[in-house]
DNA sequence: GTCTATAGTCTGATAGAC
DNA sequence: GTCTATCAGACTATAGAC
C-alpha cells in the first residue's frame, strides 16, 4: 500500500537526484547534496532507494522512455521533410521541457556510458538503425538529397541537446538570456535548406 | 631549474588528469585514479601540482589556448562561405585530435561552467561577439544567407563537438567505428547546403 | 623527489530509538 | 516513516623518513 506522503516524498527524491546527478554526474553526485535539495534526511531518502544506484537506475529507466519515443514518431508514409523536421521538432521540445534529463544522459555518455551500453547497443541502436534505413528509402526514392542517415540523425541530436547540455555557456555568452531564444526558427532554417531536393 | 624528469612527470600527471576529469568530471574524479593512470604515488603527485584544484586550473587554461584558436583565424576579408567552413574543420580537428579536452569542457559547462564562467563572459564572449559581427556584416552585404549569426556559430560548437563529447554513444550504434568516420564530408555538405546564397 | 604513514574530513549505508 | 548516532571505507592533503 503506497500512500500519498509516499508517493509525495518518492518523486521530491528524483526530483532532487535528477538536480543533483545532472549536474555532478554519478560519481561527483553526493547523498548529502541530495538529501539536502530534497528537504529530507540522508537515512531517510535511503529509506526510499535502497542505495545512490538504485536512484541513478530509476532515473535513467525513466528518463529512456521520454527519450526514445519522438525517433519511434517517424512515419515512413509521411512527407520525408516534415517528418525529419518534425522529428527536430520534438527534440528540442524534449531540450526545452527536460534539460536536466538531457544533462543527465549527456553525462553518462560522457563518463563512456558505462550504465546505458546496454540500452544503446541494444534499444537504441535498432531505432536508430531502423529509422536510418526508412531515411534512406526515402533518398533512394529521391524525395531528400543525398546525406547520410545515421549522420544526419546524429546532428540533430548534436543541434537540439546542445541547448540544453551546454546551457550554462550560451546564457553566459547572451547576457542571460533563455538559450532557446530563436533556435527554434534557425534550426527549422537549417533543416529547411538541408533537405530541399 | 626544472630537470628532463621534472618536465616528464608534470606532463604525466596532466595526461593522466585529462584522463579522469574529463570522464568523471571535477568532483567525481580522485587524486587516487589519477595517481594510478599516470604511475606515480599520490604524495608524488600532490608534490607537482599543490591541490586537485591546481590540477584542474593548469588543464582549463591550457584547454582554452587550443579551443579559442580556431575562431581567431575567422578572416573578415576572406570568402564568407570558405571561411566558415573552414572554421568548422578547424573545430572538427579539434574533436579529433583533441577529444579528451572536449569532454573536459562539456563537463564543465554541464556542471554550470562553475570555473569557466570568467572566461566565457569575458574572453570568449567578445570573440564570439567579433566573429558574429563579421558574419552579419557578410549577410549584410547579401555574401551569405540570412541566418542568425550567434546560432550559427552555436551549431558549428554542436555538430563538431558531438562527435567528441558523444563519441560512446556513435561507438555503440555504429559497430565500435570511429565515430568521426564520413563526418568530414557529411558536415561540408551541411554548411555548402546551409551557406548558398 | 619519492616513499610510508597518517591526520582529518567526507561518503554511502546501517542500527536502533521513537 | 523519520530521526540521531555511528560504522567502515574513501577522500584530500600533510608529515617526516630516506
Amino acid at each position: 500500500m503506497t500512500t500519498r506522503i509516499q508517493r509525495r516524498n518518492r518523486s521530491r527524491i528524483l526530483d532532487a537526484a535528477l538536480e543533483v546527478f545532472s549536474q555532478q554526474g554519478f560519481r561527483g553526485a553526493t547523498l548529502d547534496e541530495i538529501a539536502a535539495v530534497a528537504g529530507l534526511s540522508k537515512p531517510n531518502i535511503l529509506y526510499y532507494f535502497d542505495s545512490k544506484d538504485a536512484m541513478h537506475r530509476a532515473l535513467l529507466d525513466a528518463l529512456l522512455d521520454v527519450w526514445l519515443a519522438p525517433l519511434r514518431a517517424l512515419n515512413p508514409q509521411g512527407n520525408p521533410k516534415q517528418e525529419i523536421i518534425g522529428y527536430m521538432r520534438r527534440k528540442l521540445e524534449l531540450s526545452r521541457d527536460f534539460p536536466r534529463e538531457s544533462r543527465l544522459f549527456a553525462n553518462e555518455v560522457l563518463q563512456g556510458a558505462p550504465r546505458l551500453s546496454d540500452e544503446i547497443s541494444g534499444d537504441l541502436k535498432a531505432l536508430v538503425d531502423e529509422s536510418a534505413g526508412i531515411i534512406q528509402g526515402w533518398i533512394d526514392a529521391g524525395l531528400l538529397p543525398q546525406l547520410d542517415p545515421y549522420h544526419l540523425i546524429f546532428s540533430i541530436w548534436a543541434l537540439t541537446q546542445h541547448y540544453a547540455d551546454f546551457g550554462a555557456q550560451i546564457r553566459l555568452i547572451r547576457d542571460g538570456a533563455d538559450p532557446l531564444e530563436g533556435a527554434d526558427s534557425y534550426l527549422e532554417t537549417v533543416f529547411d535548406r538541408l533537405l530541399s531536393v
